[in-house]
RNA sequence: GGAUGGAUUCCCGAGUGGCCAAAGGGGACAGACUGUAAAUCUGCUGCAAAUUGCUUCGGUGGUUCGAAUCCACCUCCAUCCA
């Protein structure tokens, strides 16, 4: 089987400009290749992750990755698939966020000896002269084609700024300037990249007469059609400060039925005939194919190690065993007064309730225990020595845990 | 620059002087049922020293015993005209 018929039995494909041109390119290591990372946030997060995972894929067949960090772009913001303005971010987090994204996929990608660059686009779009821009690239584009595209449609209801207006020519600069610089002739990026980067292609054949591709990856949507990787408090990040290796593992282990299959195919480095055979797979049993792909995601993300501790962890707690390695909330003696402290306050030390408030319907409604035994009373005084030693399990609802101990 | 319509709680959206911490829906959270799934049903959804108090309806000031609601100015957004 080849690279690109394995990509596509992994539905990872989504649209292409020239399916045996690319194939050809791919399957024999000709591609250089870029994929744009706008550094919106200091942690890469789960869409990423797929991209991150197609670059080796891709890698691993010969092909050189260029991975872009968007610096420049970042400047203006992408609108596509957002229905209000982007806030507008400042040079100082941007950079920021862009070292942040260095660090963590080199974890991902191999960039030893030139097997795959890094570049931030903010080096040659900062210096760019406006009136030069504007007669160079901005003559190829037709404003009436441009509000014709999928991503700016949506804002039209909305009203769409001339700043985010000028991010699909930025982003097509990008792929140019590659193509002169590296030999980039092909662009990978989430389907709703799509506009973005076929305006590329059209200004590098416009420019300079020549052919580059792009394709893109099939967004990770769950069976209600939305977006996968986020959680009520927000992204499923990659950064095990941000979100725990514990709490990425449970995101997978609770992905819904219709999803697993779908997940393990286009996330994982599992054997196609593997996942098929899961295929056959239904009720309870797909809690198996769960606990594979937690497992599998975590191993690739924070490591074997983690990934262990995070399976034990979860197996342990929701088979009523005893706690191993979960969240853990320290108190110190500030925490208490006169040698105690009540369940509320803990609660919200423990980080499970956002308030005392919170807290205080949690308790009423029966979703809190200690130790395995309910909570029913709000005002329940809880003695320093309760949390010495080996402390106690505080749970609130049916999956969030914490261990609270003493300093 | 001109005209008109808007801004309400996590989101959508009702509310045009007191009965408003603010209808209804969605989402989230909790309970039951389950498989750590989905669907369904129930509860719940500003904060706190909690039969009470405090803060909140774009911003600032004003009228009033009392303002999300009335007035003035300002900011932002949409539509039409230039």
């Amino acid at each position: 089987m080849t690279l690109y018929e394995e990509l596509k039995a992994r539905g990872l494909i989504a649209q292409v400009t020239d399916e045996a041109l690319i194939s050809d390119l791919i399957n024999n290591g000709k591609a250089t290749f870029y994929i744009g990372f706008d550094p919106t946030a200091d942690s890469l997060h789960v869409g990423h992750f797929m991209a991150l995972c197609l670059m080796k894929r891709l890698q691993m067949a010969g092909n050189k990755p260029i991975a872009l960090i968007g610096g420049g772009t970042a400047m203006i913001g992408d609108p596509s698939g957002r229905t209000d303005m982007r806030q507008m971010m400042t040079p100082e987090t941007i950079q920021h966020n862009c070292d942040c994204f260095k660090e963590q996929m080199s974890k991902f990608i191999d960039f030893s000896d030139g097997k795959a660059l890094m570049v931030n686009n903010a080096d040659w779009l900062m210096g760019l002269n406006y009136i030069e821009v504007l007669r160079d690239v901005g003559a190829h584009f037709s404003v009436n084609r441009m509000l014709t595209a999928e991503c700016y449609k949506q804002r039209m209801e909305k009203g769409l700024s001339f700043l985010e207006f000028n991010y699909m020519i930025m982003q097509a600069y990008d792929f140019y300037a590659l193509y002169q610089k590296y030999g980039c002739n092909l662009q990978f990026g989430g389907d709703d990249q799509w506009s973005n980067m076929l305006a590329g292609t059209e200004l590098i054949r416009r420019k300079l007469g020549k052919d580059a591709s792009a394709m893109t990856i099939t967004l990770l949507l769950n069976s209600e059609g939305k977006k996968m990787g986020k959680t009520q408090s927000g992204a499923v990040w990659l950064d095990p400060d941000k979100t725990s290796p514990f709490d990425f593992y449970q995101y997978w282990r609770n992905v819904a039925d219709a999803d697993v299959l779908k997940c393990i195919r286009m996330l994982t480095f599992l054997p196609l005939e593997e996942i098929d055979k899961m295929d056959e797979w239904e009720g309870a049993q797909l809690n198996t194919a769960k606990e594979i792909l937690a497992f599998e995601l975590t191993k690739l993300v924070h490591g074997e190690e983690e990934a262990k501790k995070a399976q034990e962890a979860a197996k342990a707690l929701f088979s009523q065993g005893a706690a191993a390695d979960m969240p853990m909330k320290e108190l110190t003696e500030e925490d208490l007064t006169d040698g105690a402290t009540d369940i509320l306050t803990v609660l919200v030390k423990a980080g499970l309730v956002a308030s005392k408030s919170e807290g205080r319907r949690a308790v009423q409604q029966g979703g809190v225990s200690i130790d395995g035994e309910k909570v029913s009373d709000i005002y329940l005084s809880l003695e320093k020595d309760k949390f010495t030693g080996d402390g106690i399990v505080l749970k609130k609802g049916k999956k969030n845990f914490r261990k609270v101990v003493m300093k």
